[in-house]
Parts: structure tokens; sequence; C-alpha cells
DNA sequence: ACCTGAACACCGTTCAAGT
DNA sequence: ACCTGAACACCGTTCAAGT
């Protein structure tokens, strides 16, 4: 086959193979990426600027499919729940992908709608201008840092010494998923307390 | 050369100039490596193993060099501080390297008896017992993401349109390191305070 | 035991050829 | 414009040879 009628590949296609080939764990290489969509690899240089294109067309696609729909105004608590929690939801359900996008900055609309909805929400807390921004970047920090920490193996705290505390604690431990939500939900609860106790 | 009559390599001094490496925004390649230890690349294998040797042996030192001197016993708060400071130094000094070590259970004594230092503290703020190894993990995941934080470039929100709220905010916000200094301060205050306020 | 150079397998990228 | 196979450069790992 040499040229086709309608083109099998495009740059958002590639950039969802890529996802999916991440999330289920393997590195991202080109030979595997390009086996996925039944190509030869050689083709996906058609579409993308190499390894480095295809992390931005991941970029591009991550940020549409996790665009937030602005429900605003309720008490400002839920309002930075619910866009804390969307941009939770966009690192957590790929967390290995956000690894390859460190370092890459965010231009894109969609993501920035997230960030600004977020500003409102701190505003209206009754947040000072010049701690809005911090703050906003202590609640994107949390959930990043969250969305890693599901990367951990299981059994995180393995004491080999019996009498350690921590082995005592662990032991009525969540594991796995119900862990990670866990920390998410009871992290976020403590800093919103916090956000508030400091506006007094 | 053949055999040295005092080896030149170790584990501990291939794992520095791995850290050495990797902090200075190289990739972890085995060349380079090999060049910075003034030795062939072949010879890394007679006391590693492989790459993954490596990054083993990078967790070991580093878990070493940031261990946890107990200076326990003011007020809980102080010692929290100290405690997610110690993690912090250790995640934020070596971002790079934090990433190769995600997904590795952590057994060395000198990091489980940083975690325990933090859990003496919680239990001392009043936490019951079930809550304790969530907030732990709460305090890390909030250091982790925001030493991340600092590979992401220096203009985070880059608003193209400049009717957005995020524009008019960022032209007056820190940049870079102190950005970044100033996002782990508040944060470790918003938590801590969180952490006072749900205790009633 | 510890260092070396050569050999090998793997992976990303390029490019001429085909429609 | 879009797909392919072949060629090339790069990188991690192995191994026989040397002391």
């Amino acid at each position: 086959m040499a040229r086709p009628i309608s083109p099998i590949l495009s740059r958002e296609k590639i950039a969802r193979a890529a996802i999916d080939l991440i999330d289920s764990g393997e590195e991202l290489k080109i030979q595997p990426l390009a086996k996925r969509l039944g190509v030869s690899l050689s083709s996906l240089y058609h579409h993308v600027d190499g390894r480095d294109g295809i992390i931005h067309a991941m970029r591009e696609v991550l940020s549409g499919d996790y665009a937030f729909d602005e429900t605003k105004s309720g008490a400002w608590q839920d309002d930075l729940r619910a866009g804390v929690h969307s941009l939770w939801r966009l690192y957590s359900d790929h967390p290995r992908v956000m690894i390859h996008l460190l370092g890459v900055t965010i231009h894109e609309p969609d993501t920035l709608r997230l960030y600004e909805s977020l500003v409102g929400g701190l505003r209206r807390a009754g947040l000072p201008d010049e701690e809005v921004l911090t703050t906003l970047e202590v609640l994107d920090a949390f959930a990043f840092g969250v969305a890693l920490d599901a990367l951990s193996p299981t059994d995180i705290f393995s004491p080999e010494r019996p009498g350690s505390p921590l082995a005592d604690l662990a032991r009525s431990h969540p594991t796995g998923q119900e862990r990670n939500r866990r920390l998410y939900e009871t992290g976020l609860e403590i800093i919103l307390a916090g956000i508030e106790a400091r506006l007094n």
C-alpha cells in the first residue's frame, strides 16, 4: 500500500493511541505505537514531529477531553471542589502521561479556562489578590502529587522492623485505588479548611 | 589499563555521578555517565546491575544524605514543619531524580525514620489513629507535587488573550525559585491550619 | 576482582520510492 | 499528500581479553 484514498492517520489518532499505550503501562516507543495504529513506523512522521510532536499532540487532546464546564456559583468551597476535581481527574486518569508533559507550558484555552474558574472561586472566598495565584498553585501541586502517588507500589510503607509505629498503622490502612481516593478527598478537605481558617 | 590497584569505581560513586548528571538537566545515559567518572562504559556493569541498578543506588544514597535528625518536642506544628521540610528538601533538590524513583518501594531505614517522626507529630496534634497515615500521605503528596512544579517553565500561566484574570494576577506574581518557595511555604501553612481546624 | 574495546540488539529518525 | 521498506545513528548490555 502507498497513499490511501482517505488518510489512516491523524495527529489526534496518534495522540490517543500514545495515551492508551502509556496508560497501559508501556513506555512511549514508536514501534509499538505504529503497531497499535496498524501502520509502519515511518508513517507517523508525516503527521507529527517525532517523539516530541507526539507529546505535544497528547497535551492538546487531553486539554480538550478534560475541558471544564463552568457550573458556577454555589458556595465557593463547592466551586473549588468541582474545579480541583476536574484537574485531578485529568492527572489521575493519566499519571504516566503527565510525567511526559512536565516542563511543557500550558497555553491550551480549555485548561486556562479551568484555572480561571479556580481563580474565581478563590476570589469569592475572600482571598486577597496577591495570594490567589499561589493558592491556586497549592491546589494544583497537591492534585498532581496525589496523582503521582498512585504510581507507587501498593505497599508504600514496608517497615522491616515490626516495632515501628508505621507497621501498626499500615495494617488498618487501605491500599491501591481506595488509598489514593481517600488521600485525595482528605487532603482537599484539609486544604479547604486551611484556606478558610486563614481568612480570619 | 586493566585491573587497577585500588578500584576507581564504587556503587556510591556511580550513584552520585548519576544524580549530578540528572540534576544538571541531562538524561540518564550510560555513556555520559562513564565519561564523568573517567572510565569506559562497560566498567559500570561490574558495580551496578545496569540502568535499573543505578536507579536503586541513587535511592540508597539520597536516603542516607537526607536522613532526619530527630530534633523533637516543640509544638507539633513545628515538628511537622521540620519533618516536611526535610522531605521537601530531598524532593526539590533532586526533582528529576525523583521521577526515576517513582514506583520504587522505600525501605531504607533513614527514610522510614523520617516518616515515623511525622507520625509522631500528627499523633501529638491529636489526630485519631485512622487519619494519621492518610494525613501523612497528604503532606508527602503536597511536597512531591511542589517539587515537580519547580520543573515547569518560568511562565506557567501564559494566557494569550489579555482579558483573562490570570494575565493580571501573573504580572505581580513571582517566578522561578521564588515562586516555588512561596508555593511551598504557603501550602504548608494552609495544610497545618487545615489539620488544626479539623481537630475541633 | 576490575577495567577495556569490540560486538550485538534495540530504538528514533530520515529518505527515496510508490501512488 | 500519505504510506512503505531500507538505511543510519544512537544507546544499553554482553563478553572475551588483560592484569
